[in-house]
DNA sequence: TGCGAAGTGGAGGATTCCTCCATATCTTAG
DNA sequence: CTAAGATATGGAGGAATCCTCCACTTCGCA
């Protein structure tokens, strides 16, 4: 990728993120482009679909929210420690519009755009956790680290408001709680 | 609400579900209009935006799928129930674009429009399950059925794609376990 | 430095949204 | 039955948005 190809691309997620805090997700794409100060077709030509704009703008994001799941297993046992990170995770989705969809854009896409990094990031995260969890016996449950993603994505989309956080707290506790048994 | 509105109101509904399953949700509103024979701004007044059209569309198609809890539970253990009576409904969610964004409006909204009834239904199936789970001492984990119905919309945003069917059922798993044991 | 590949901007046709209001239809009271 | 008026209807059309196309610019390698 050519250095001036990069520039607008970083350009224009620093303009999505503002604009889709400010105004939401549903704006019109002219505004971001103008905004990032380039013509929409160079923002059509680096993100083809609403979609792709919205992830690669939260990819920063997500991957920041990834971590400190080192800190949390120093700190408590794994199954807290999951449900803390899952609470922060989603604590921080809520009331940035979109946010959750992207989450969902990059569980899908393993590899499409520059999504797989974050990916990689989500699923490692999930899977300290639950390695934690195995080894301390704290989990019973085998799982697979896709299925965890997919749960707190889906928790995430089902949650994007303000003012839920109550009830993102007891579906995280449901779901962990159900690893430390067996199914 | 006089009688032609209602009829208009319905052919709305048929020709949004039909529509819907051709063309997918984001299809304009106008097509819809077309295939009820009725003027765009009727359509307009009954249905103020597209997300009330699409919870209006399927409205009727979650409430059957409420059903059958009954018989699931004179069948099987009231987790095994739960857990079947979940898989099918998001089995039947899979490949109908909308459908589970219809599900989180009608989860949301207990009044609005004449989604309330819906609401109840679907809230009123989950407690049976849990009812029949905390009776026979299966469930041990106390939660509201609105934390459940949640957790349900979020599966299915999460899986709404075709051949997930897997993936859903895995977190399905999870979260009914979740349930057996004290948290 | 020159050249080809890569990147860019924005005009503009096509599509979609959604409001406004003149007209039509229903319902009910007399 | 009929008239009145409340309610419902359709579609034109301005505004907003989408997204493609292509002439032009810039970059980076040789």
């Amino acid at each position: 990728m050519r250095a001036d190809a990069r520039r607008k691309r970083e350009a224009i997620i620093a303009a999505a993120v503002e604009v889709f805090r400010e105004r939401g997700v549903e704006i019109a794409l002219d505004e971001v482009a103008r905004r990032a100060n380039v013509g929409i077709a160079t923002l059509y030509r680096h993100f083809p679909t609403r979609e792709a704009l919205i992830a690669g703008a939260y990819r920063h994001e997500i991957g920041r929210l990834c971590g400190g799941a080192d800190e949390l297993l120093a700190a408590m046992p794994a199954d807290e420690a999951m449900k803390a990170w899952m609470r922060r995770f989603i604590g921080n989705a809520q009331g940035k519009p979109g946010l959750a969809m992207a989450l969902k854009s990059i569980v899908k896409a393993t590899d499409a755009e520059g999504l797989a990094a974050t990916h990689d990031e989500v699923y490692a995260a999930l899977q300290k956790f639950l390695d934690a969890g195995y080894r301390d016996g704290i989990f019973a449950s085998r799982i697979e680290a896709a299925v965890l993603a997919n749960a707190l994505s889906g928790i995430s989309l089902a949650n994007d408001a303000a003012g839920r956080e109550a009830q993102a707290a007891a579906i995280i506790d449901l779901t962990v709680n159900g690893l430390r048994y067996p199914s």
